[in-house]
DNA sequence: CCTTCTCCGACTGATTGGCTAGGATTTAGT
DNA sequence: ACTAAATCCTAGCCAATCAGTCGGAGAAGG
């Protein structure tokens, strides 16, 4: 398991904001039952959006959370930190500012550690993969499969892809 | 963290056997040695792997393991499967035969799962970027970033007897 | 002032991750 | 045949994380 259900129900939250966009405030309550997950789980996840920028709340009677951008400018990988925290694919994996990788083990001495260059291609393909869909694109997506007359499964293409 | 210091131990773990390719077997002992790794945790991981048809194994005296194939036919994807259990991004994310994926949610009704989208790109990416790999990528890697040569000399760790 | 809602921290039960222990079995070398 | 060096197998342990609950303190609208 790559993730979390953090990563899935803070996602889950993140369209049903995306859904209701200039309307007013959305509350925990309402995103709860549509989506049927706990409530006082989600206030958990919320939090770190929050703490993250990526939503607005608007305290007491009628309040509730809204986006803090418009969905076409909050990408993915964004939303997934957030809630999961810097995503690294093991322990001795640091990314650093200039695009570099250092690696624990580097020190130990016998020769250069081995993984590196897997972990960095993994690394690549999620933060490409991530970065490269806008919540814009999940609602999108949501809004299709639901409401809207059936279209061609874009799941299929990219899963191909490889 | 995507994955866990089992696909970074057995990869390691692979990666030495890759370096002694045509040579007799290579005891776990001398693997853990050189990776600085607890011997008995080495054991559960290569249990995995031998299961896997990815090593061989010699028992007995002066036995060990070997690669079951060539190090440049074997690619790191089958290896972290073997090692982390099928990698799926997220716990209703279910890969099927004919490369489409189903999701939990979806029989909840109200509307196609969102996140699908999403997780099927980060699969994709993860997948391609481990199976693009090949463990001889590694163990070339490996050889030529050490500041130690890859030259194979197994009579030292074993060095014991006779 | 009461209801609705966000906010916050503490707590919990179950699962997983990383690792150790102990032994059974197989084989090479003497 | 004996012994040392290995693989193999099962069981269990401890700490951390996950997923979620609970209770309550604020803030705002009616």
């Amino acid at each position: 398991m790559l993730f979390s259900t953090r990563a899935e129900y803070g996602v889950r939250l993140m369209v049903e904001l995306g859904r209701h966009a200039g309307d007013q405030p959305v509350s925990l309550n309402a995103v709860a039952e549509n989506e049927r997950l706990p409530l006082s789980y989600l206030e958990h996840l919320v939090a770190k959006l929050r703490k993250a920028g990526l939503v607005e709340s608007q305290r007491g009677a009628r309040g509730g959370y809204r986006l803090a951008r418009p969905a076409d400018r909050i990408d993915m990988l964004e939303v997934v930190q957030a809630l999961e925290g810097a995503i690294t694919p093991m322990e001795c994996f640091h990314p650093e500012p200039e695009g570099k990788v250092s690696c624990s083990h580097e020190a130990d001495g016998d020769h250069a550690c081995a993984t590196k260059l897997l972990w960095t291609k993994v690394h690549g393909g999620v933060a490409k993969a991530l970065s490269g869909t806008t919540l814009a694109d999940l609602v999108e997506f949501a809004g299709a499969g639901g409401d809207g007359p059936p279209e061609p499964d874009p799941t299929k293409a990219v899963a191909g892809a490889a």
